[in-house]
DNA sequence: CGATCATGCAGAAACCTTCCTTCGGGGTGG
DNA sequence: CCACCCCGAAGGAAGGTTTCTGCATGATCG
């Protein structure tokens, strides 16, 4: 530190700090520009003493590469876009919240072990500010339709990769999504093994492939086993029209005794609408829900939820992408479908062993 | 779309599609490069027929100006860090989940409304990909004591701005924080009101000054009020861990007739522990706990929160940080309180309204 | 009618790195 | 003694933009 200062006391320190560039590093090294990049990025044919002189130098002067101009060399920035469906002004919305969180946070993860960051980058965002950020490569979280951000970057030859299956033709390079009917179809399996005899299901009112596929599932289920089907629709991107769509479905005539849940407020709204009409649960009512959410452990009674593992997706959209950007992977779309999990609580059995007294939860069982 | 389709058929298509730079704008438009320039940035003099031209001209061969080259050349990136406190391998904690989120949320917004894009860095990533990103400035959400990440960004003269107090002494350029000792005092205030004859504390170990700043008010406003302090810390960051402070809490012979909890899993925690207990809420124990959950206003009873507005916190903040960028701010540091919002429920009021059969809410509160 | 000036536009430097090419020199085999 | 090869290192172009400077041209004013 103190050998360091003495030395950096010569330069002229004026009120704006200089940035050293690589000249700056040749210089005092007495090597070339070349010799600098070289012995920086392990590349060229130097002796390991140079090399080591050269960082040496470097380091002294706090040399920090220009990512710019590195980028602007290379055709590389090491910055993935995150992309997600805006409801209107905000970036991403409430009922994918804990989801999105997730998922988000895996993904940065994973970006990063490679060595790239992530950019949040709202769709329906100032095409300015899209233009103005150089990305290697976007990870695109529910599409729409024709997306023409997504488009745009596709015919500009930006790699995209996408959780959940692309609406339309969006051309993806890849995507990665869970097993939605399979799920739905575990679900309604599951609740009928309980003994529901009329399972409803709280659906959204929008077109995504997680809704559609979600609810044609239902659909299917129900015709096949032969009953009628029972759900409410509503907009799932406002906070408060769930709890409303919840008491319109068990204010029925044909009140279902089994409901699941495609969003993850739904658990509490319909908890919530179920105390209203005096219907308990799992007694009355068997309830499922799709969240990400750990409250639901601690409900009254805890809920059982469909996870969509989002994790994993975050962790296998990225190394999709980046594989892609870097060329390693398969020159072929890939679709990857994940498997997601079902976290049986009370709220779906119809024996719930009372809960009383009891030692409270032991961190025995970890989070997968 | 078909006329635009018609248009566009012409422009041949190789298998690798080169960007159009604003070289192949200037000869198409007939006009030199600093012309091209000067007309796409509303820059220089230039009568408006050549700026609608070479616009035109720029549109049809679908030109966007290179990231990497302007920024090389202006040094701005239009790039805002988002830094989050690491614990363990994960960018963020799962304590600070939806706070976070809502935050991240405004802050996106707020810089987005700027033309600022925000990257996601996690504080102990590796430093190569801090190095690799060029940054304009940097949101560092509770930075701890001596982070060397932003020890280093503020010596590079990148600006810094910080949610949270900045802990020792960390040259940040501004700060946004909540009064927490205002609120701890407002709830304490609050919960004895109500009839709270003990009140307890569910507090974290860890250092950061929201932990330490609530739970110092805590302790002084027991010695002023003349309470013997009842508190139990846990390593916040670990999901488990709450649980059994919570009921470690309530089986203590001083047993509590209230309780507050710091983080946003405790309010459920509580309340488990309070059921195993046979402790009623709020008739025996009365609940408040600092959190942004919606969840909390459907639990059984819905519960008593504090909110920190992190969509404020985080508009602040970014803008703060884009005027340090742009220069239209104060040079001297600025420090922001923000207030907090006490949202009261029924756990912490003595004499609750049973909830029997009601209507839905309606949307009429709509978020503030 | 000549000097001045505003206007419209072009040339070229600079930003900083990467990487392809080249080059000198010393050792080695023929 | 010459040709060749390889090592170590340097030269220089390229990457795409912004912006400073400068040069014409035509209009205006004294």
């Amino acid at each position: 530190m103190t050998a360091a200062g003495n030395h950096q006391a010569s330069r002229p320190v004026g009120r704006r700090l200089e940035r050293a560039g690589i000249r700056d590093v040749a210089a005092a090294a007495g090597v070339s520009i070349t010799t600098v990049s070289d012995a920086l990025n392990g590349k060229g044919r130097l002796p390991d003493a140079t090399r080591r002189h050269v960082r040496e130098v470097a380091d002294r002067l706090g040399y920090r590469p220009s990512a710019a101009a590195r980028t602007l060399r290379t055709g590389r920035s090491g910055l993935i876009g995150l992309t997600v469906t805006t409801y209107g002004e905000e970036p991403f919305t409430f009922t994918e919240f804990a989801y999105f969180a997730e998922m988000a946070r895996a993904a940065t993860s994973a970006a990063l072990a490679r060595g790239y960051a992530l950019v949040i980058l709202p769709a329906s965002s100032r095409h300015d500010v899209w233009g103005n950020v150089a990305l290697d490569g976007t990870v695109v979280v529910d599409p729409s339709d024709h997306d023409p951000v997504v488009t745009e970057l596709v015919r500009q030859g930006v790699p995209v990769v996408s959780d959940g299956r692309p609406a339309g033709s969006l051309p993806v390079h890849a995507w990665v999504d869970n097993d939605h009917e399979e799920a739905v179809l575990g679900i309604l399996d599951h609740l009928a093994a309980a003994g529901a005899r009329r399972i409803g299901l709280l659906t959204g009112t929008s077109t995504d492939t997680y809704t559609r596929l979600s609810t044609t599932a239902y659909l299917e289920w129900c015709e096949r086993i032969g009953q009628e089907p029972v759900y409410e629709a509503y907009p799932a991107h406002d906070p408060c029209a769930g709890a409303v769509a919840a008491d319109r479905l068990l204010a029925r005539p044909d009140r279902p005794d089994a409901v699941y849940g495609l969003f993850d407020p739904n658990g509490t709204d319909l908890l919530a609408a179920a105390r209203r009409y005096g219907l308990r649960v799992p007694d009355d009512l068997l309830l499922v829900c799709c969240s990400e959410s750990t409250g639901y452990a601690a409900t009254e009674p805890p809920i059982t939820t469909l996870s969509l593992k989002p994790r994993r997706i975050g962790t296998a959209v990225v190394q999709l992408l980046i594989d892609a950007i870097e060329g390693v992977g398969p020159a072929h779309p890939v679709q990857q479908v994940m498997p997601t999990e079902l976290i049986i609580r009370t709220s779906s059995q119809r024996r719930p062993h009372r809960t009383t007294v009891s030692p409270p939860r032991t961190p025995a069982r970890g989070e997968g």
